[in-house]
DNA sequence: TTGATTTTACTTATTAGTAAGTACATTTAC
DNA sequence: GTAAATGTACTTACTAATAAGTAAAATCAA
């Protein structure tokens, strides 16, 4: 595969990031590469080309996260604990989460994003309602809540942590994903 | 004051909640008002004036809120939930919330805009602050965290709570709706 | 009739997108 | 083995649409 097309994406997922998709144009990304913007047109289209290319390259790196986390056997401690490390460092690069910046422009974008967001946000909470629910058996999690509903919580701790921390101070976030932690960890009983 | 430039902040707004702030024109406003794009700019000169003019209404209106609740004698539950109920009315109507919005474009925002939002959000954690330390102090909250720190907690919840339940189902927020109110819910002693 | 409001008629810049052509490397035909 | 054809990765040079923004004239309302 071109190196092109994956610095185009590469640029392009960062801009969304950074500046959200209505916030960045072809001209951005052509800038970068040093390429001209019909370059970019050649390797995707339309922005509807490229920003489904975004999301399934996003999804495509979860799983095979996912996939290496399990052939590593990863408790489910851990690897909640990985998806969450991927947020601090995203926080520590200013950047927010792919699912919260196209949540903001969902009504701008085309059927097909739009499908290829829902259907990477339902895999995301699923895997994490597995993991929660497989943790709990263990004990290594505890909650009250159904297991999905507790993956939604946290998701959306994470999501909005970016937001806000951008807003205010990266400490926030810090202060947000300490107490997810603290949400999820087995009280010693009394 | 001018009722046109009333409408133009009340659909400026609906617009930055449903398709953000980088996701609409000046013409989109003038079309719905049925009058010529130099109108808008006749009232706000730049995108800069309109977008400040939002966030200004809205913490203005914010403002109002807190003080109507002071002087009804709201107790600390019936405030949090009343601000919360915002969110209902928002997830009912597919928006989402002004910070969750702008907190994706920030970036391509001037510094007033910038500024203007970094105090709302400010203003609107201290005050929950103020009210869950309160609240708690009466039994009406319980909960572990320093007040700040739950109060960050809530509004992340509230504000990708929107986001999520655009992208999946309204129901979504919902359950985090309700999630929220049994995390500081005081439990019986046991 | 004065001032507030709005339209007309622009400008300038940027957007996504396209059509045609170029340079160069690779393959195919003889 | 060489020449012709083909494919890849672009550039050049556009278009059509839309963006924000402006100046000046027209309209309206007190």
């Amino acid at each position: 595969m071109s190196i092109t097309r994956e610095k185009i994406i590469e640029i392009g997922e960062e801009l969304v990031l950074t500046k959200g998709y209505n916030g960045f144009s072809y001209q951005d990304i052509s800038t970068v590469l040093g390429i001209k913007n019909a370059a970019v047109h050649y390797y995707f289209p339309s922005k509807e080309n490229l920003g489904t290319s975004i999301i399934k390259t996003n999804a495509q790196r979860f799983e095979e996260m996912v996939d290496n986390m399990e052939s590593l056997n990863f408790d489910e401690w851990n690897q909640l604990e990985s998806f969450m490390k991927l947020y601090l460092k995203s926080n520590r690069e200013s950047k927010i989460c792919l699912l919260g910046s196209l949540g903001t422009d969902v009504n701008t974008l085309s059927d097909p994003i739009h499908q290829e967001l829902t259907k990477m946000v339902d895999r995301i909470i699923s895997w994490m309602e597995t993991l929660l629910q497989n943790g709990m058996k263990k004990g290594l999690f505890q909650f009250t809540l159904p297991a999905r509903d507790q993956a939604l919580r946290i998701l959306a701790l994470l999501i909005a942590g970016l937001q806000l921390a951008r807003i205010l101070n990266k400490s926030d976030f810090k202060t947000i994903y300490q107490s997810i932690l603290e949400e999820i960890t087995p009280k010693p009983q009394s």
